[in-house]
DNA sequence: GGATGTGTTGCACTGTGCGCAACACGCGTG
DNA sequence: CACGCGTGTTGCGCACAGTGCAACACATCC
C-alpha cells in the first residue's frame, strides 16, 4: 500500500534488533544512503529513534511511552499478565500468552524468570504456526474454516529434526492436542527448547488465546514440563474466567 | 522530509491517545477517507495498530515488543528505574526521570504510586522547558551556548497564572534553582500540580538528566514536597553514581 | 426504506520521495 | 600530512507512489 511507510517501519524493526549505522540501514533496505538518512531523521524527529553518540541509531524514548499507552488498551494482556507472573514464579519457566490478531497468532505477553535463559520470542511478532505449542493450542480448537484461512499458504518450513512439515501430519497433531487437552512443541523450532500450551476461552466459550510454558530441554524435558500441567491449566482457567468465561 | 511517513507516525500518536474510527482519523489528518484507511491497514499489517471488534483502531501488540527492546537499549532508564521506584515508594508521589534527547528535554521514565492521581506527562514526549521543574533542573546547569540552543525559538506560552513568560525572568529562575540546588514548578503548567527536581550527573560531571517529584498541590504543597528534598537528592546522587559520577 | 459508517477497487493526476552527485566535516591511520 | 572512510547536507530531475475521487458492496441501526 505504502512503500515509504513500510520502509520506515522496516527501519524501526531493524533498530529494534540492534542499533545500526546509517550506511548499515541503507544497505539492508537496499536503498540510497541519503534516503535512509532522511528516513532516520524523520524517525528521530518523532522520537521513535535516537542517534547514539557513536553515530549509530537506536529506538527512541517515545517507543516506551507508546507501549505504556498500548498496554492500557490491551484488555487481554492486562488481564493475563498477573497470571503469567504467577505461573512463571510457580514453574520457574518462561511463560507466554498468545492470541489471534489480524490473521496471525502473535505473542501478546511474555514473562521470563529472573535468571532468564533468553528465549527468542518477541511480543507482537507472528508465531510460527506449525511449531509453537502456543499456536497449536489455539488452532486445535478453531472451527475448520477459520483454521483453513490461517493455514492457507502457510509454509511448513523445517527448523529442526522434529518439525512437522506436512499439513496432514499437522492436522493430526492438532487433533491429538485437542483430545489431550494441551499442545506440545517437542523441540520443533529450536531442538533444545520444548514447551506445552493450553487454550484460553472468552465469554462466548470460543478459544481466543493460549498460555504456554517454555523451557530449555536440558533443564526441563517434556515429561518434566508435564508435571506443571495442572498449574498451567489452572492459569488458563483463571484467565478464561477473568475474560468472562464460565465453565460449562 | 517524508510526508507519508510523517502522517503514519501521526496516526500512531493519534491511536496512542485513544482508539479511533477510520473516518475519525481521516478527519484529523485532513485527508481522504480511503487514504487514512490505507494507512491504517499498513500499520495493522506491521502489527503497530489493530482493529477492535467495534471497528475502531488502536495500537498493536508489536508496540509492546518494541518497547521491551527499546528499554534494553536505554542505559539511563535502565539505571534510573529502580531508583525511581524506590523514590516513589518513599514519597508516595509520581516521579520522573528526564534527559536531553535530540534538542528536547524528554521524560525518560515515569513511576506512579499505586493510587495514581493521573499526571498527564508521557514518556518520550518533549517537556515544556519553562514550566517543568525537571527541565529547569537540567537547564540550570547547562553551559550558556547549549542553553541558548535549546531556548532559541522557545515560546514562553502561558499555561497558568504562575507561568514564567519572559526569557529574562526564566533565566533568573534558573539561576535561583542553580544556587538553591533544586528547581521548582509552582503550578506553572497546571495550577493544581507542583513539583521539585534535582540534577543528575554523568561520569564526566556534566548534568545530563534530572529527577523530579510531582504531586497535586491539594495533597502535597511545595513546602511539603521540600520535606522530601533529602530523599530526592539521595536518589539523584545514587543515579549519578551508577552513571559513573564520583563526588568532587 | 433510508441513513450512516466501513471496506474495497479502478483510475488519473500530481507531488513527493527517490537516486544521484557533489560537497563539508570529523576522525583515525598509515 | 594526505588519505580513506563514514556521516551529514543539499540541489536537481525524474518516475512512480500515494493521493483524491467516485462508485460499489456490505453491514447495522432506526
Amino acid at each position: 500500500m505504502s512503500q515509504s511507510v513500510r520502509r520506515a517501519l522496516e527501519v524501526v524493526e531493524l533498530l529494534a534488533g540492534t542499533p545500526r549505522s546509517p550506511s548499515d540501514v541503507a544497505e539492508v533496505l537496499d536503498t540510497h544512503r541519503s534516503t535512509a538518512l532522511r528516513l532516520l531523521q524523520t524517525l528521530v524527529d518523532a522520537g521513535y529513534a535516537r542517534r547514539l553518540p557513536d553515530g549509530r541509531y537506536s529506538l527512541g524514548y517515545r517507543m516506551i511511552g507508546l507501549a505504556q499507552r498500548a498496554q492500557e488498551q490491551f484488555d487481554l494482556r492486562a488481564i493475563g499478565h498477573p497470571h503469567l507472573v504467577e505461573l512463571t514464579a510457580q514453574t520457574g519457566c518462561t511463560t507466554h500468552l498468545a492470541a489471534i490478531d489480524n490473521g496471525h497468532v502473535v505473542y501478546v505477553d511474555k514473562v521470563e524468570p529472573t535468571d532468564s535463559p533468553r528465549i527468542l520470542s518477541q511480543i507482537g511478532r507472528p508465531v510460527p504456526l506449525h511449531t509453537a505449542s502456543a499456536a497449536k493450542a489455539i488452532l486445535a480448537h478453531l472451527p475448520s474454516d477459520r483454521l483453513d484461512l490461517l493455514l492457507d499458504g502457510w509454509a511448513f518450513t523445517r527448523h529442526s529434526v522434529s518439525t512437522i512439515t506436512t499439513r496432514e501430519a499437522f492436522l493430526a497433531d492438532l487433533a491429538a492436542a485437542r483430545e489431550r487437552g494441551y499442545a506440545i512443541d517437542d523441540g520443533e523450532y529450536e531442538d533444545y527448547i520444548n514447551c506445552i500450551a493450553v487454550p484460553v476461552r472468552d465469554a462466548t466459550g470460543d478459544v481466543v488465546a493460549s498460555v504456554s510454558v517454555t523451557a530449555l530441554r536440558a533443564l526441563r524435558d517434556l515429561d518434566s514440563l508435564r508435571a506443571d500441567l495442572p498449574r498451567l491449566l489452572q492459569t488458563a482457567t483463571d484467565i478464561s474466567r477473568d475474560l468472562g468465561w464460565v465453565a460449562t
